[in-house]
DNA sequence: GGATAAGCGAGACGGTACGTCTCGTCTTTTG
DNA sequence: CAAAAGACGAGACGTACCGTCTCGCTTATCC
């Protein structure tokens, strides 16, 4: 009876089975690690059958970046401090805070992982629509007269933040959260005018 | 002596295996991608039968790590011109040349994706020794009263390649000869004196 | 009931994978001998992948056990026909046949070598059914007056159908179709003046 | 000094190779039962390198085959105790004990496995002389009229013998002592009434 | 007593088959 | 009709053990 209801809302069944499936597939990762993540297991603890996950999303790697990426999403905040230096370090910190988490360093992996055609868009239109958002800041920046002419805001944007995927997918070492003031530093005294 | 530990005849069989897999493990990885990597292919490129493979190297892991590790080594090359601007941009762009190579593009994949228990040294060790070798550069710069004091030579360092990596790895796109100007320009204005 | 528990579906896809690969055991052992039965081999001849033979009997061992058990039951008969001696001749008759044959040897091979965790139901039990199936012979016998009381049947099969296994398994020797009343014969009036 | 005093020996490195072999190899049969043993462990409990026993007996079978079998004969021994009855249970009681061995039953079940060209002699030829050796118990109680006319030694024997072989190697049943006498009883006197 | 043949130690390799792991697909039944 | 259930197809991985090969060295034997 109770389960009928629930059954019955909208998006009914297969609703259900998506967010289950996703679900599982965060907790999976988190708890398991990317190495072990089999889409065995998501299925057994979305409680649903791997075929359906299948029918869905097709492979192990589609079902991989759907979830991660969706999750990715909710984390990127930019903020509006009024001064870049503080943009800066405040959007830093939290992409520590997020490349520190397992979700965050296991969405890196499949990143540099996945093959394109596991992709929903194309990748570079995903790191495209990111970039444009984090772009704001250096824009306001300049806006207000704090950033050199000529500044290439998508270069700047990766020399602050690359170094800190650098680390936590090929040196694999903890990020310091002191990191995010000394790249700023660094950064902006090249840039700043 | 290193050599000696694996194979105590130089022109014996065991070195020519050794020699023969490492070689062939390039070869496929540079023609087939690491997607389509095969132990078995390797093998028979070799000409050599496949349980010697793992006798020797254990997993597939092991195998891509020791031959993409020690061919990279080769590739680095420390320029001494007297000028920190031309030493960097010298460097960085060996470095373009060789991520934009197949086994450079791979390799940084591999290093990605490979849990610890595949390196032969700790994964930090290995990064320490190039990081050393490289930040020669900087200490002779800051020997010549080049470089702001107070500069942190490893942190400039991956200021500089950890964008390259993050193209490679994440963007997946190719690296553009003129990068290699704009990263060092970028970063002097910020530590230069 | 056996049955359905195996495959709930007769005529389904695994009712016929399973029919094909113990049909197909069963040709590799007459052709290829027990030596050169490989589980490769079979998979290929019953056009079914390896796998889903593993899948299903997991060891080389548990396959051979179930195809030559199952193909030995269909062989044994007990006769009735109102003469202890006829039955026991004709009986041993019937099983010289099955043992004379590349099967029966084969099957008696694997029972000599197959660890027990490779046994479906228990040794014991196993031939425990059998000899209770042959033992109504003697125990027809029996009520009709024809054997010595006290008469240990089991040690009467056993004296009966040890020497043929004997002279297979170990001495493998042809069993001459003589052997059924010599065998017969000695064992009804003793060797004692 | 010592030392070199014993590598004198007539016989020399050789053969106290040879013999540790041997010795290794029923100990490992012993210990770890015939599906655990490895050439490998025989060569590392003699203190050998596992290409001596390659270089001398060439395969795992024929090792097996010359250690057991070399062992086998001195157990068998021949009682004369001038009465049939007394004679045939004394021989069973001391089969039963040597088949009851870990050696023993591993014997026969090398025996029932092995292909012949792994025999030093012919398998025919083996058992022949074993037959011989025991058939004198019958051939004298015949010479004592102990014995019904026109019986086939051979038979009788194998009747006597088989039903141990059988229960060790396919059932698997340890041997109770009072078999000998049941054996030998029923054999005897027959189960006619 | 020195030459020489036979055999051993050491270490890896060749080779065959086994069994495993996971992904992704297919079929049949069920709500 | 979509999902549950259950096996299958496919392909690679890694393992286990057998038996072989090469080379350097030691030991027994022969002249």
């Amino acid at each position: 009876m109770d389960e009928e209801q629930v059954s019955r809302r909208p998006g009914g069944r297969s609703a259900r089975v998506r967010r289950a499936v996703l679900d599982a597939t965060l907790a999976v990762v988190a708890d398991q690690g990317l190495d072990k993540f089999r889409v065995g297991d998501v299925a057994a603890r979305a409680g649903v059958h791997e075929t359906s996950v299948y029918r869905r999303w097709g492979t192990r790697q589609r079902l991989l970046v759907d979830a991660l990426f969706h999750h990715s999403e909710a984390q990127m905040q930019i903020p509006d401090t009024g001064s870049l230096r503080a943009d800066l370090v405040a959007f830093t910190h939290s992409l520590i805070g997020y490349l520190s988490s397992p979700l965050g360093a296991a969405f890196m992996r499949v990143m540099a992982v996945v093959n394109d055609d596991a992709m929903p868009d194309s990748r570079a239109e995903l790191w495209r629509s990111r970039v444009d958002l984090a772009r704001t800041m250096i824009d306001r920046a300049a806006a207000r007269g704090e950033v050199r002419e000529g500044t290439d805001a998508r270069l700047v944007l990766e020399q602050l933040i690359a170094p800190l995927h650098f680390r936590v997918l090929l040196l694999r070492e903890p990020l310091d959260e002191d990191l995010a003031e000394q790249l700023v530093d660094s950064l902006l005294r090249g840039i700043a005018r």
